[in-house]
DNA sequence: CCCTTAATGGAATATTTATTCCATTTTAAT
DNA sequence: ATTAAAATGGAATAAATATTCCATTAAGGG
């Protein structure tokens, strides 16, 4: 083992730990291979493992493992977990405990719809996070960065985003349009050439915004959607999609991970126009 | 112990773990509840720990505990710990690993501001559950049920949560007017008797919402804020205050949990407006 | 007050788990 | 091909932890 010091000192916090796993890298022979990837992926369970569990997880015996703890600095497993022992964050539980105090109000009281709505919209985003494109976002941040006039669309549920948007690129500089129906128009000639349009749509998908995406389209104007699923009629309008899954209760939805999306989305342009 | 049948059988998940902890309630010998105290104040460390600290923590010698974990309907202790360490939740380290993954993108990309504001919004939920001041909400809610109109005033940044207020409204057939500021009009006459107002307005606190709260005020409508602290000027001017924390970035803060809230205060209110 | 039952604490015992050590196999270098 | 170094697996050993048992104390009831 030329490239792990043995004298190394032991990681002393978790993400210490992830930058010795990642230093580590890949010049391992087999079993001590195995006992990286497997630790890599199963780091939550560290905790509450025995040595003989993670080993067979990583299907090798359990003196390999005992090995691989002491090539990331540790003098065995036991300090290795000691350190995931402690770093346990109490407050998951804490929110855990909390939410079902909340619950116990009774099903559709206040405090109880609260914490339907928190979960949903902690579950939605952890969803986001999870299933992000980063190629898509990296490609609508580019389109709207290259753009001038960015037009925003959405309507009833969407229209909160719409805003949101429209209310983030002002205070980043960013010229941007709202379409917020007033009148009932929807303002499509101000579509130019050069232009972009935020069209945000979800399911039953807004008439208004699918009609002003397809004029966008025909005047050769770039469309970024913001829409709930890949079969969203605006997606094949659409030069850049970005899907945000959020928690479904039948009548409503979450709608906190599309707000987190939007502030990314719109912070990523006005950063990237302000270094052109 | 008159009240625990010896034969009942041991909890099979966590939630019933948590029913079985409270079943047991009140009626136990002084050792027994030290024990119940700590155990229930210190779930999330059950995985994580030995007899020994338990115990320590619960300031009991171990065969109490023991004895604890027996009334509980366990064999013993390992029994207990075993249906915490295999609920332990591995979507978590998932959604750390991914964020993880995402932020490697570099700092300011895309991907890596997507992590941080999702990670921001999450803690933000969390946050607002863990602080949420139910009287508060109750007393919002019954306000808002009893009054006509719901007018909802919040501009700015807090547009977003006041257009997804009246969209919500609209949808569970709420009277509610949305003051959204078009041609700088602010529609103080239309709050009259028996309407309520929902003013939402964040640091650095938008004047026109400071003043369409204090004429509801003089009107004698009721008012209930959404507002980041309890330090707000417009608490003065409000009979019930929900105040929802947010993660700030200083040039810009999540705004997650207020959307979560706003759904969760819109529900409540046209359940109980249905059901009056 | 006395007797019975319940609660308690701690030590001994049993079980589980982590660690060390060594023989064998594999790999790398000459 | 030979030798040295590295990797490997498994058993023995050590350490940690859970459990049981029993003597003592406390509480409750007649």
């Amino acid at each position: 083992m030329s490239n792990v010091d043995a004298s190394v000192a032991a990681p002393a916090s978790v993400e210490e730990f992830h930058d010795r796993l990642a230093q580590i890298g890949g010049d391992l022979p087999k079993r001590l291979r195995q006992c990286a990837d497997h630790i890599a992926a199963n780091v939550d369970r560290i905790a509450v493992s025995t040595v003989a569990e993670l080993a067979a997880g990583a299907d090798v015996p359990p003196s390999a493992l005992m090995r691989f703890c002491q090539i990331l600095g540790f003098s065995g497993f036991s300090e290795m977990q000691k350190l995931f022992r402690e770093a346990y964050a109490p407050g998951r539980p804490d929110y855990a405990t909390r939410l079902k105090n909340l619950k116990q109000n009774g099903a559709g009281s206040p405090a109880a719809l609260l914490a339907e709505f928190v979960e949903a919209g902690r579950q939605s985003l952890e969803a986001l996070a999870k299933a992000t494109d980063e190629a898509a976002l990296a490609r609508a941040v580019a389109l709207l960065a290259g753009a001038g006039m960015l037009h925003v669309a959405g309507f009833r549920r969407a229209y909160p985003v719409s805003s949101y948007l429209a209310y983030v690129f002002e205070k980043m500089s960013v010229p941007a349009m709202l379409h917020d129906g007033a009148g009932k128009l929807d303002h499509r000639f101000a579509l130019r050439a050069g232009d972009a349009l935020i069209a945000i749509t979800f399911a039953p998908y807004s008439e208004e915004t699918l009609a002003l995406a397809t004029e966008a389209r025909e005047r050769g104007v770039a469309v970024v959607a913001i829409t709930d699923h890949a079969s969203s009629p605006l997606v094949p309008l659409s030069d850049a999609i970005l899907t945000v899954p959020e928690v479904d209760f039948g009548a409503f939805r979450s709608l906190s991970a599309t707000i987190a999306l939007a502030l990314a989305l719109a912070v990523s342009v006005g950063s990237a126009r302000d270094s052109a």
